[in-house]
DNA sequence: CCTCTCACGATTGTCAACAATTCGACCTAC
DNA sequence: GTAGGTCGAATTGTTGACAATCGTGAGAGG
């Protein structure tokens, strides 16, 4: 069954997900400039399904393509994250807020147990990095998709999560704030839990806010630099 | 030298731009199957470039695909519409707010100028509603790059517009509120040549609600179906 | 010694043909 | 008469070769 949705998926598709992926773990550093060819024999396909897969790449704004100069992971600065989280702040408040007023009952049972289980994940690996940013991904990714506003969790899931996820496999998942996080999930998803719109999108933005500035702090620090 | 930059541009890049502005006029229906080989002929150019196209719209989600089945333009419902302008909501609000911090004085000065031609324009034509339609997508426009957040602007004139857009042609222009948006403008460019981004926020967050709730309005009426 | 120009190489953009898959129509069976 | 299956044609996905363009290096001139 599984094998029939990879059937229908085409190469393009395939090449996609790759290159999305080796983008978002670093695999392909930013500025890095990649030639056709090699990216084709790497991946076993050829250029056309190649290109078409780079167009949408470039569309969603993790490449830079010069025509006859080549594409290039596109590279980011400090400020620029920044930015993303201004926008992660307004457009994941929004989603808290209408994540509250539709979200069925059955899903937000499910994302408090998924939330208690991710918190015994937490205390029992003693602050394993990679469960706390799964974790973190996992509750932000079900609130979007909750708020069941197709065009905010295509934007949210398919454009900001990506470029967000890039930075944090660079900065070795920022690591801070380390259960302080999930006590803020607990009472964003309880402010939903009791339909609570308001008070789920300021939560949120105050969620999202307090992250941006811990990624601040640490960048004056001299601790991330990008 | 506008030669030079069209001459730069790639024909996948042109196929493009003529595909989106043909759907966002409504010269291809939502809903509308197009096949690729008809195209081809229609814009003289071969299926390379074409798919590339495509691959980009459907990105941006102003197409569908299904593989092996082909492509047609997305049709959204009047609910989506609406969803749409919940997120213009927060995130125009955010442009408002970062424009009233970072928006030179001088291009302060050629809005309010470009809001003052505007309002001469509509008043002459009489409610001409092509005028208000440019003029407002002029105005958003401006906010959105001046608030000087490339990925936010990004989103707001590389998907969003796009689509209010092709509801807009396929309303005929929507057509409410003749220049009591135009007041709101004033009063938002009013707060950011203040520097009060709190207060831009807000009204323009207040502006695009109104102009929700007219067309939610509309659609209880009746008056439009989609 | 520096700078400008020119040509070469490599890479990208484009094209036309081949293979694979889906949709529709027709036929058969119940 | 309807439901199911099967076959064919049309359309999509893919491939490899051709043409156009840019970056780079060498060479000549100042």
């Amino acid at each position: 069954m599984i094998q029939a949705q990879l059937q229908t998926q085409t190469r393009a598709d395939e090449a996609f997900d790759c290159l999305q992926t080796a983008i978002v773990k670093g695999d392909l550093a930013p500025g890095e400039k990649i030639g056709e060819v090699e990216l084709c024999s790497r991946l076993n396909l050829t250029r056309g399904p190649l290109r078409e897969a780079l167009g949408r790449l470039e569309s969603r704004g993790l490449l830079v393509r010069r025509p006859h100069a080549g594409v290039k992971v596109v590279s980011v600065s400090a400020a620029e994250l920044l930015e993303l989280y201004r926008i992660r702040e307004v457009m994941e408040g929004l989603a808290a807020r209408q994540a509250a007023e539709r979200m069925p009952d059955e899903e937000i049972r499910d994302l408090l147990a998924t939330l208690d289980s991710h918190e015994k994940m937490i205390e029992e690996a003693q602050g394993q990095a990679y469960y706390q940013a799964e974790g973190d991904y996992d509750f932000h990714h079900r609130i979007a998709t909750g708020s069941r506003n197709a065009k905010l969790a295509q934007m949210l899931l398919g454009d900001l999560y990506y470029m967000v996820r890039m930075y944090r496999y660079r900065l070795s998942t920022s690591a801070g704030r380390p259960h302080m996080a999930l006590g803020e999930h607990r009472r964003i998803v309880e402010a939903i839990a009791q339909r609570d719109g308001e008070l789920a999108e300021f939560l949120m933005k105050r969620h999202i806010n307090a992250a941006r500035k811990n990624i601040e702090k640490k960048i004056q620090e001299g601790v991330l630099t990008i």
